[in-house]
DNA sequence: GCCGTTTTCGGCCCGACTGTTTTCAGTCG
């Protein structure tokens, strides 16, 4: 059992509770306490015996905690199996379909005994749903088409993907006369790892209420789009031919604050502020903030007026998940988080010694360009299944090389010597102790044998920190997003021992790993970790493309204090792992 | 079921779009 099926149990109890006809705020609790599981740093199965803390957390109450225990406990929840053994587990995925939502589910149950999406297909096909309340030709269409589209759907988007393509439509919508500004907004302006879908803002004289539908007609006009989900007054949808949905929401100029500042979200972030806001007298939507009583608006042009009217510090994008920040911002206590601009050096990146494509010089070249201060080479050990990589022999002679181009470049950028070596099945290096104690930056990687036990895992992290020469652990969870997912790990004891020994956790940039996530960045600061974030460079072309990974750093609140590489090199140095 | 700068009871965000609704329900952002 781990916090993320604990999340999924209480958020198929809910759908289900929905479905069953529960009080709709009662099913609003089961989502919100599945979101707090999802996203708490409290270990639930460490804290079940221990009520009090799991009360702690916010969405969790008195039931819920005892919820909690009873799924640690058993590794269920009756409720959702006595739900489950009524409607069958394909309600579930009946009710994802676009377009499908509780009250349908129940109406397909009681008047057709459909109960999942084979079922409703077929019915569909054979006529049966003809005649049904509120089923018509075009809702049923509409359901067919949503079982299409759930078939065809590819799910989330890394999000350099989503930002590649809302750069396409960003520059189409702009062209049009009278669209002045459009603005990525969701969870693309938060920076979350993944995208669900686009949602790009269009401000300007051509948006505004009467006089949008020419706008209207152009988005829909776009040539890229594979078909359309909605098209009104104020917003169109659609799907872009690999698959994207993307939401273009129209809104005037006057309200670009209130309508950014909704569309950025998060939900639940919205939902609080709302709620603060009707505290204070006010109401908030996407055109304003507006007096209860006399209607008057209070603020709408910008973000910060927003906030700002309701007693708050405006705070970056990143932070707005509904974790803390309202509060924080509300008493003027928002941390100062680090920015990519912060960043002094990278130190991970390969060289064409091993799997990379350019020379020492070269990649420190690329370094200067980016204005960093520090660089350190760190190419693969020699290992089964990696390219090229550096037994001792050649680590050094390649010691001897980065020496020579440090001085060659005469204190235009530090380069440090360093290696990214294997940490072993049993969690030995893959390199002898003598060799990594010469280097400055000995990064230690898992590249093979992702398939051990939690345990096992666990086990052999632990062993490669424990080797006093590891400074940095490399990548910690080995996961490629969408791709491979993070091997099983007690992060919570790597992370409490790292942080005795003084061994920084990477937080990887490429966009492909971003790893450790924003979750255990969290988890890591509250438990004491430095960090360093490197860009792990194959290229010198990729040196700097760390964008995406500032955006993790800052959605954990970190500052720049905990992120080792915004020092100096001097600094860097002093806060890794102290040699013996 | 959760929660408290009026509350331990009585609230719980707010608007756009679609369909068959003759006055609004359902779904979604
Ligand atoms: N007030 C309010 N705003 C919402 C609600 N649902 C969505 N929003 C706002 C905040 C969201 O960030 C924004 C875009 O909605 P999306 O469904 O696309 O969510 P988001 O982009 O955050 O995540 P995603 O990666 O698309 O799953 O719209 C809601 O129920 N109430
Ligand atoms: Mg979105
Ligand atoms: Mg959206
Ligand atoms: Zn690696």
């Amino acid at each position: 059992m781990d916090n993320k099926t604990m999340a999924r149990l209480l958020a198929e109890t809910a759908d289900l509770m929905e479905i069953d006809g529960a009080d709709s705020f009662r099913v609003r609790s089961y989502r919100r306490a599945a979101d707090a599981a999802e996203q708490t740093t409290v270990d639930l199965v460490e804290a079940a015996n221990d009520a009090a803390r799991l009360m702690e957390i916010d969405g969790i109450g008195k039931s819920m905690a005892a919820k909690l225990q009873a799924i640690v406990a058993t590794g269920t929840l009756p409720q959702r199996d006595e739900l489950l053994a009524k409607y069958g587990v394909g309600i579930l995925e009946l009710l994802k379909l676009p377009g499908m939502g509780p009250k349908t589910v129940t109406l397909l149950w009681d008047a057709a005994q459909i109960g999942t999406v084979d079922q409703l297909a077929g019915a569909i096909d054979a006529g049966r749903l003809k005649g049904l309340p509120r089923m018509g030709d075009k809702q049923i269409e509409k359901l067919r088409k949503g079982i299409e589209d759930y078939r065809r759907s590819v799910g989330r988007f890394r999000i350099d993907v989503a930002e590649e393509e809302a750069e396409r439509i960003v520059a189409y919508l702009k062209k049009f006369k009278g669209i002045d500004k459009v603005t990525p907004a969701g969870s693309l302006r938060r920076g979350r790892e993944t995208i669900g879908d686009l949602d790009l803002l269009a401000t300007g004289p051509a948006c505004a209420p009467e006089k949008t539908g020419a706008a209207v007609e152009y988005i829909a006009a776009y040539p890229g789009i594979h078909d359309i989900i909605v098209k009104g007054e104020n917003k169109v949808s659609f799907h872009v031919a690999q698959g994207m949905q993307v939401d273009v929401r129209l809104l005037p100029s006057a309200s670009y604050g209130a309508a950014l500042q909704y569309f950025t979200g998060s939900k639940a972030h919205n939902v609080v502020l709302r709620q603060r806001a009707l505290k204070m007298g006010y109401t908030l939507n996407e055109w304003a903030l507006a007096r209860l009583d006399d209607e008057s608006i209070v603020a709408a042009a910008t973000e910060e007026e927003i906030y700002s009217a309701l007693k708050m510090d405006w705070m970056p994008p990143e932070m707005r998940e509904n974790l803390g920040e309202i509060d924080a911002a509300a008493d003027h206590k928002l941390p100062r988080v680090v920015a990519l601009s912060d960043i002094r050096g990278d130190v991970h990146m390969h060289t064409a010694a091993s799997d990379g494509r350019n020379s020492i010089g070269e990649m420190a070249e690329a370094a200067i360009a980016c204005g960093y201060q520090y660089i350190a080479i760190t190419d693969h050990s020699k290992f089964i299944g990696i390219t090229n990589g550096l037994d001792e022999k050649r680590v050094l002679e390649q010691i001897k090389q980065v020496r020579e181009v440090d001085s060659a470049i005469k204190g235009r950028i530090r380069i440090f010597t360093g290696i990214e070596v294997d940490i072993l099945a049993d969690g030995a290096l893959a390199l002898a102790d003598e060799v990594l104690a010469q280097m400055d930056v000995v990064i230690a990687s898992i590249h093979s044998r992702f398939d051990q036990s939690r345990e096992e895992m666990t086990q052999r992290v632990m062993r490669a920190i424990e080797n006093p020469n590891v400074r940095i652990l490399g990548h910690p969870t080995g996961r490629l997003l969408l791709r491979r997912e993070p091997f099983a790990l007690d992060m919570g004891a790597i992370l409490r021992r790292a942080a005795e020994l003084g061994v920084a956790m990477e937080h990887n940039a490429a966009p492909e790993r971003l790893d450790l996530n924003d979750h255990d960045l969290r988890l890591a600061k509250e438990l004491g970790c430095k960090i360093v974030m490197s860009s792990d460079s194959h290229d010198s072309r990729n040196l700097g493309k760390m964008g995406y990974g500032a955006r993790q750093l800052r959605r954990a609140w970190l500052t720049p204090e905990d992120v080792l590489n915004t020092r100096d090199a001097k600094g860097f140095l002093a806060g890794l792992r102290p040699r013996a």
